[in-house]
DNA sequence: CATGAATGAGCCTTCATTCAT
DNA sequence: CATGAATGAAGGCTCATTCAT
């Protein structure tokens, strides 16, 4: 009811990203409330305006937050490898990496676009766009140096990000699949297909 | 103001449906208010209650409409073909058709799931269940004919339907892509992946 | 709490009406809560929006409606006097008359023109600077005439307005000072000011 | 964002009265906020209660400081006058200046009575009866005089108060209107009304 | 069947004020 | 003195739903 003793304001900030993506993520944006949300964190409603501008805001925070550091990590992940099939390997594993670890935030990152203002979706599109063509630069130089054969770049890209982001909604890392072999399966997948 | 002349109760049944689902579709099921919807079909909120007889029962008509049709479909679809490859090619062929043409009906029907009350999620989780077991059981038919190499059955099934699915997020069929070639693609990608 | 038998809409309408000039009056439009306003008509807050489109919006039709009044009664009263003098004299009676009448309108009218949107003001500063002009016409014509000496019309009007429109905040309908003597008092001071 | 380097405890009382005056004039008291208040002055809301009471405290100060200061000088500026129609003359020269001069003040004054607590009104409004006052001392001395004809004292000095306060409203000391025009016809009007 | 008006709950947000640092 | 963060109350407004007419 009263704060937490120590609770300064970055420790309250970094509580109300938590429990927003929990709660975004369990119910979706338009759903959840910013009282359920301040339950949650232990502040009176009014109080999260000490931290956040508005409801929209903290969505586009979250999202934002998301896409910079994804964008970052991949080209990190990517650096120095040269060769495209190497290349698209390493897209496949960070990806699939990265939506395990941060499910809440990619699912919320494509579900919650549509409450996205306009202004906002805008910023967000743009920067899925440009992860989009980290995979599209892959496929384009392999088909180029004839490694690939790539019926369409953009549309193969698309098919394959959907099929790997797709394992938001099912995947639990206590499940039965390991993240070695779920690389593993999706990698096939792509590299090979399903025929023998 | 007052109601189409000939609107008689079927009709108005009909267009309060395809207004819902152009409704969600553009805004999601919660940011959809019933007055939005009332407004549309040339109503006032309170006499949708002589068509619907909750919000709630509305969104879980319009999910199970779709997945009653797409099981049959399905069903109608793959009927008399027994060879696996040929099962699967028309699994593909037909699930991107329908996801092109019933676009709204099937965003709807896995982004809005979670609006669904449990009960009602309950079911519509077994319907798609079933759609899925469709493609598993394909998969796992022709992994057992040593037609497919197939690492794990469930986990391809899921990445093949995310694959397909996503169209609905992107596709125009006013577009660059024809239907034809977007099938063409999609069934290139899943039987022989990327590599040359 | 529940609503009366007889009430429709119209009287609704009016009860809000009514109980907005009382609250506004009494507390200022800022001041005033819709929670105060619907407790007073015996609804609850949100049902005032079956009666009113927004808080300012109340406050504009208030305004509006009285100014609109003003001008029609000032019309009507003015016409077929032809004389200046007696011009001035039936302006004056029916400006007592009126703001005796309708002391909250001409309060708010003046009060709460800043609580007013721009739009909203630009309008209703219109319809005042209409009334206004009802006045200026008359000390125009009749120094034109040679009946009255005015240093400067529009200065004057103003003053005389002012003058006029002063007892709404003080005027008691019971108490010492009688309609008519009111009229008298104001026409002697206005024609021919304090000197002997 | 700091506070200005020199700003010390009696430059920003200074300050805050003044956005003070500034703030409430243009938006009301009710529509003020102290953290507009603080923004102004350059300070957090927190950091204005180490110079003011309470939000009501400061009103209150506004226009007990306003009033006081009026009754000074409107004594000061009567004193050795002694002949009613020299003391009239005074009054309202002093009256205009007054008001031209300390436009917000005085609008303030009367338009926010409403929103001091009854306490501080009593007050405030003891203080105005004083003013008057001054006006109706002038009017009985001069009728009893047979210097000035007057129906009834204390009505005379309300008109001719409302009519010398109006100009709060309208008058722009850049406009075509000089002091010294202004005051004379006013002087004019209230001696000898409009009649020729 | 449709309407208009009502309910009651809830929503995002703002605000004056307090107080440990 | 100033700040940052909190409180608790309240505000305007929207909504799904009900029901007499």
């Amino acid at each position: 009811m009263s704060r937490t003793a120590g609770s300064s304001g970055k420790k309250t900030q970094a509580a109300i990203r938590e429990a927003g993506l929990d709660l975004i993520y369990a119910q979706g944006f338009d759903a959840m409330s910013l009282r359920q949300l301040a339950a949650r964190v232990g502040l009176q409603p009014g109080s999260l305006y000490n931290h956040i501008a508005t409801k929209q805001d903290l969505l586009y925070d979250l999202i934002h937050n998301h896409m910079v550091t994804l964008l970052e990590r991949i080209d990190a992940e990517l650096e120095g490898i040269e060769p495209p099939l190497d290349r698209l390997k390493a897209f496949i594993a960070f990806h699939l990496t990265y939506h395990i670890e941060r499910k809440r935030e990619v699912f919320i990152g494509s579900a919650e676009l549509r409450s996205l203002e306009p202004r906002n979706r805008k910023k967000i599109v743009a920067l899925r766009r440009a992860y989009e063509d980290r995979l599209s630069g892959i496929l384009e130089t392999g088909a180029a140096r004839k490694l690939f054969k790539i019926d369409d770049v953009a549309v193969s890209a698309y098919a394959i990000l959907a099929m790997l982001t797709g394992i938001c909604t099912w995947y639990d890392p206590k499940g039965r699949i390991g993240r070695k072999e779920l690389i593993d399966i999706h990698t096939r997948l792509i590299l090979q297909g399903v025929l023998k």
